[in-house]
DNA sequence: TTTTTTATTGCAATCGTTTGCGTCAACGTT
DNA sequence: AACGTTGACGCAAACGATTGCAATAAAAAA
């Protein structure tokens, strides 16, 4: 049924030349007539030659293809990175094949697995939240495979880590929220496996003591799932049970931060005047709410991009990865919008 | 640097047998002592085996491996669709490869070209904006690939088609609207070439006949690209200018009726009672905002596993494509919010 | 003991492409 | 006339796995 595709051999047997000919005449290699050359690349394009990709593979160990491993899909930020993933790898012609963990451990194994089998040329990786240990990759390291993190970074030796600088932007959105004068701030926290979590947290921290307002160890909530639902039952369990009500909300991630800001609402208090609330991520729903969420923004498709001409320096041995030793922090940028600010300007 | 996978070379040179007996034995073929399958395996495990798919593929003219060509990850209902396609290739031992065509024509064309190259075994598409004309996509129908289209569907002979039944859901979503008391509608109306447009146009113009509301041309807006933005701006210039302010927006798309919404808030106009809002594909947004966002939700995973198992069944041979007449469609779920409801249930 | 059967394994080709090396004829040089 | 050059091309192996067809030895039957 399926009209087989042409190969050299067919051309070669057309031609009455060899394949060895064939294969030299389309790559215009020397020592062979223009008079061949022509016949050959006229025919090859009359009968739609196409390379196979696949045998091309075989010969050379390389497959031409990077594995992605990324959590979700469906969360904005990863759909970004993919863009820049895509696009880098894309110029440099290279594919780019897809799994998601759905946050499982197990689904990350088999997908190393299955990408192995492949003959992956290297690895972009940001872990599943239920990864706390890291053998699986130390492993792959170990052996030679060329992998790059991304946002989700293990802390293990000669890993290559592309993130965002988390502290800082935690950093940056309390303070904004304390100049605004509000002080009693909550953070509604990530995971603590994961070290973006634990940057944004120490951000948060920092960002109090610098301006001299104690740690209430009871306005820092964790938010293991990160959905606004989440989000707004804690908030409301909050409003509801701290003696003192807390004035802003600094929310490790978008969806947890319009979560508080529904159940805020709900409560009676109105944003900004009654409580600010600051995100992280930056979902496009951020200006498209009201009032719209201040957030950090984390640029994505850069940090894609980024991570995948790291990946493919060190594959095509442009870069030794011996030699990268520092991880790559991309700079956030704190979007001030309606949801934060109650000083005049 | 990189440690060698071990082949079945390997394997044979290490037991003194040939590489046909390790074939075998690995796979159980009768004809093998148990006593040689047992040391076969033995070292296989020890040596960390894994079979080359590319080798496998070469020989079997076969990649396991699908190709899915869509316009943008970044878009909800895509991003919800590719897991779909995820699972369902996953589970039945099939890898993905991905590309955005970012509304690109020539995207899409190279996307298709690097495909064939990797002697993919099937494609899913959802073709961009751009495409107006599908003789790329015939002519590799005509060749023999197996192509399963979803969403954007083209119209061309014995194209197998998945798509949500975007008619129904805008018949049904313009329909609550009158029926809450909603008469003049705007329909801010997608790209005219795609057929989900027409569908969903269609839908809100029998709608309105099936209540007997005239239908007002000007009512009716093409928003090509489709941000909120695009929606705030055209909302605004037809407050601005229509001489009967109307009262209520049907979207064809969740973004553009957020930007109505936003713009019928600023001239001061109050949601739902002055004017309902309806959308389309139920982003996760939609119920974030305030008022909650009425919108038609698509079965996004549904859709990218049923699109997924057609093709798979055609590229095993389950099924036959001539077999396949009909058009898959699968039915939206009108989710009404508080964007759209002014009468006490 | 000779022949037939059975169990176990190996040979070699194949998938499509690349590439080091060898071949062979035509030409130029002395 | 004998030799070296050079231009144009083919041979064959390799990448890793599969598989139809032998092949070999041991066991069973005659």
């Amino acid at each position: 049924m399926k009209i087989e595709q042409a190969t050299i051999k067919d051309i070669a047997r057309e031609l009455n030349v060899s394949s060895s000919t064939v294969s030299r005449a389309l790559k215009d290699y020397p020592g062979i007539s223009d008079e061949t050359k022509r016949k050959v690349k006229e025919l090859a394009k009359k009968l739609n030659y196409r390379p196979n990709a696949i045998a091309l593979s075989l010969r050379k160990s390389r497959s031409f293809t990077i594995g992605v491993i990324i959590p979700e899909v469906v969360h904005f930020f990863f759909s970004t990175v993919i863009s820049g993933i895509e696009e880098v790898a894309y110029s440099r012609g290279y594919n780019v094949i897809l799994t998601q963990t759905n946050e499982k451990l197990d689904r990350e194994q088999s997908s190393i697995d299955t990408m192995l089998s492949n003959q992956i040329d290297g690895f972009l990786v940001s872990y599943s939240k239920e990864t706390k240990d890291f053998n699986h990759f130390s492993r792959l390291l170990d052996q030679g495979y060329p992998i790059v993190f991304f946002d989700r970074v293990p802390e293990i030796p000669n890993a290559i880590n592309v993130m965002v600088d988390d502290y800082q932007g935690a950093f940056d959105a309390v303070s904004h929220l304390i100049t605004q004068g509000y002080s009693r701030i909550v953070h509604l926290a990530g995971p603590k496996n994961l070290k973006i979590s634990q940057e944004r947290e120490r951000g948060y921290r920092d960002a109090l003591k610098n301006y001299g307002i104690a740690i209430d160890e009871d306005l820092i909530v964790e938010c293991p799932i990160g959905t606004s639902d989440e989000g707004q039952k804690i908030t409301k369990s909050l409003l509801d049970n701290l003696k003192q009500t807390p004035d802003a909300f600094f929310g490790n991630n978008d969806m947890a931060a319009v979560g508080a800001m529904l159940a805020c609402k709900a409560a009676g208090l109105r944003v900004p005047e009654d409580v600010g609330i600051v995100g992280f991520s930056n979902w496009q729903f951020c200006s498209m709410i009201e009032p719209s969420l201040s957030s950090v923004a984390q640029p994505g498709f850069n940090m894609g991009a980024k991570a995948t001409e790291m990946l493919l320096d060190i594959i095509e041995k442009k870069v030794n990865p011996e030699e990268v030793k520092e991880a790559l922090t991309l700079e956030t940028e704190l979007l001030v919008r309606k949801s934060s600010v109650r000083l005049k300007g």
